[in-house]
DNA sequence: GTATAATTAGAACGAACGTTCGATTAAATT
DNA sequence: AATTTAATCGAACGTTCGTTCTAATTATAC
């Protein structure tokens, strides 16, 4: 079992605990996405989660670890909820459609929590970085099969980079989307997979 | 002038002056590059550059004004290529084979300057940051130009959309390309073209 | 060659950082 | 109610950070 070291469960749990440790995730989400990995300080962590410094230590072991662990629990639920959707469709077009779909809904969904994995991505090391790189690799060759299916007939396009383009125009979204100004994802979700099907110089 | 303020020049100027700032510029995109640039400290620019940690601070009032630098520089450089290139071309297509050659081009050339510019662009703050992003606007406006000119027949694209569809794709390199690994730097921009005009799905 | 200004070096500043520790409080089991 | 253990807290540690100051050194101008 490669899996990166965390903290050692107690025998016995506050009932609490559930619900302090996802506040402590998602207030480190807030300070990291804002701030950066680098520039968020615990102590700006622990005060927009509400608790003493200290108290981020009983939860996590290393600020690191604090990453790794909102990295961990954003990207699997992303690749799994990717996964469940894709088991229902045949068509390679609705796939690509669902691909796209799920990609902007999570994102629109959890902003915070997918910019830091989109943009913190480097700020791992060692066997932590390697876990998170297994699961988006996961994620890469889902998505990368359905959009080999789509282009079959397309015989000179080399896929990989098709795939790497196409993660490209989603997850740059995350230097510009803004849900109080932009319209709904809907109506990305629909462009974007029009474009990667048909481009833009065909109606 | 909105200018950002930068240091007043001395009279009199070293011969060398010119030639030691772009070799701390040089340094300095490759720290900001490798570890971010909250985690590059001054101290191992300096060292980088073969130079006093005081004396970054005669070529730069701040850490800050460094990263300001670097960018405007970068970013200046890309743009006036890309605008040079643009005017001796009429066709459409040809124009948007110019925007993505012309950026990966330049990446391939300046990895790290890229990087920095791309990563890093929210870790400038007030004047420095409005005075970066002008210069993004100008090099949006003229991609998604570019964009628009391609797609005239096409009524239900939002342009917007789609120029920032191709801003993820070129932008998103920084994380993959990999010079010893990945073939020539032409390879990757007909193909992206291709996509872009006509998407997969077609042959 | 001397004066003057540009440039570098070294040492030091206070502030903020990640992390640890021991004491204290709260909750769960008996 | 007593006891055990989980959870929180306040204070402190050593380190590194960006920046500044002063003195020494080098390059340019007369």
């Amino acid at each position: 079992m490669p899996t990166a070291k965390t903290k050692p469960a107690p025998a016995r749990r506050n009932i609490q605990y559930e619900k302090r440790l996802a506040s402590i995730l998602k207030a480190a989400a807030k300070v990291i996405a804002r701030d950066g990995f680098e520039g968020a300080s615990v102590r700006k962590v622990a005060s927009a989660a509400g608790i003493n410094l200290s108290g981020i230590y009983y939860y996590f072991k290393s600020k690191e670890e604090l990453l790794f662990a909102l990295q961990k629990h954003t990207f699997s639920t992303l690749v799994q909820a990717l996964d469940k959707k894709l088991k229902n469709i045949d068509a390679p077009e609705q796939k690509l459609k669902a691909v796209i779909d799920n990609h902007f809904q999570f994102f629109a969904a959890n902003l915070n929590d997918l910019k830091v994995c989109v943009h913190e991505i480097e700020s791992l090391t060692g066997g932590y970085y390697n876990e998170i790189l297994k699961i988006r690799q996961k994620y890469f060759r889902l998505v990368r099969g359905v959009v080999a299916e789509n282009m079959r007939s397309a015989g000179r396009y080399h896929i990989n980079l098709s795939a790497l383009f196409l993660f490209g125009s989603m997850n740059w979204i995350y230097m510009w989307y803004d849900p109080k100004k932009n319209a709904g994802i809907d109506g990305l979700s629909k462009q974007l997979l029009k474009m990667q099907l048909h481009g833009i110089s065909t109606s």
